[in-house]
DNA sequence: TAGATTGTTAATCGATTAACAATC
DNA sequence: TAGATTGTTAATCGATTAACAATC
């Protein structure tokens, strides 16, 4: 809304509410940026990044503007300068600590912490309901019961958490992790999750999504789904 | 809007576009109904349906009326019924024709073949850009080579396409998937698709949610977000 | 009949688009 | 200066909520 010039604040450092959609796309322009720079491109338009991912111009110079004034008139933005502000807010570089209830699938996939840890999610924490799994090893982590999940949480600020436990504990963890204040979920199960406002969940379910898909199908018109996204 | 007695349409039988948001909820409020069946109830109010998943009740309603009028006022809806009604909307029940792209993935994880079978998604064509994987055999399919996709896809009335190959093939596959008449697309890579109207694309790929969630670690309030939906 | 819950309309809210003055 | 593109406002569009008459 307004530029962070002379102390003025944007959107973003007031805290007002920033749609998810916004956020969505706030990764596809960091996308479309990191393509414009293979290129060895320097400085790009509000209208270029809007036709790499299928918007138009003006939504994006409205989405960059809730976090403020990165571009300038008649010129566009920089694209290195773009790029490290949108990772700032996203933050991307800095490092989540994640817990993670459901030791089977880390333990089925092993690389899955290798994966997290590539997007700076460093699993501090790993719970299993199945008594029979507690002090169980995973890489150098042990296996905690889902009764110490609120008090970990508490005590490592934790902020993340990743849910890949059965269908039918999913939504009681849920509660745990919010209750021990994560503030993000990644959902791996099928299960509708409810929970606080101000807390944000992401679904991951190969399932859910053919089942969406399969609507489409058959040609009830619909256009780009961000998982989204 | 209108129920479906004496040939007055629906929304959905007239073809009037349903917000990809209502089709991410009729889902959930699937998922609601298994809950409810398990529990041996028969018939729900929207009021339970909504709370089970986290909405207010007049926007389940809403949601329903436009594929018809499923509820009896002063009684609620019947479970069994809804449900029927529900699968048959998002066509579970029917056997979808998928392309995969990207053979690699499927090689890796042959078990894919039969989550997707389990979703009614049979894959009929599995096709890779890299030459040296022409012929392979994944279950009981040859692998073909990229450029067969508009007419193998046009031929075998495939409606739905699974995207996994390297990210810098994923545009191309994209268009030349749409070309051949493709509605539905799940795209499993980091890419932002871009599609021609019509078309529906869902994307599942962890680095990507994790980029999302890590922005709402820090509490920048986020809600419910289905990826979803 | 009285009470409950649907289907649907009207009011509200939020997000996108169009347009343009400000700026480089 | 003339031309280009941003930041931002006002207009439009769409989705959610509130409310209620119709129905069981």
């Amino acid at each position: 809304m307004t530029t962070a010039i002379r102390g003025i604040e944007t959107d973003f450092e007031r805290g007002i509410h920033i749609s998810e959609k916004t956020i969505a796309r706030m990764r596809w322009y960091l996308f479309a940026l990191d393509e414009f720079a293979k290129e060895d491109m320097s400085v790009v338009a509000s209208r270029e990044i809007a036709d790499k991912v299928g918007v138009k111009s003006g939504l994006v110079r409205k989405d960059l503007c809730h976090f403020g004034g990165f571009g300038r008139p008649s010129v566009g933005y920089n694209i290195a300068y773009l790029q490290k502000k949108i990772k700032e807010i996203l933050r991307i570089n800095q490092v989540k600590n994640v817990a993670w209830v459901g030791a089977q699938r880390l333990a089925d996939e092993p690389a899955l912490i290798e994966k997290f840890a590539d997007s700076n999610c460093e699993i501090e924490a790993v719970f299993d309901k199945d008594s029979t799994k507690l002090g169980m090893r995973i890489g150098n982590l042990q296996v905690l019961g889902i009764g110490e999940v609120e008090a970990v949480v508490q005590n490592l600020g934790i902020e993340a958490a990743v849910i890949a436990t059965p269908s039918e504990d999913a939504q009681e963890v849920a509660d745990r992790l919010t209750a021990g204040g994560v503030k993000a979920i990644l959902n791996l199960t099928p299960v509708v999750l409810v929970v606080p406002p101000g807390v944000a969940v992401r679904n991951v379910d190969l399932a859910s999504e053919l089942m969406m898909l399969s609507y489409y199908c058959g040609g009830n018109g619909g256009v780009n789904g961000l998982a989204h996204a």
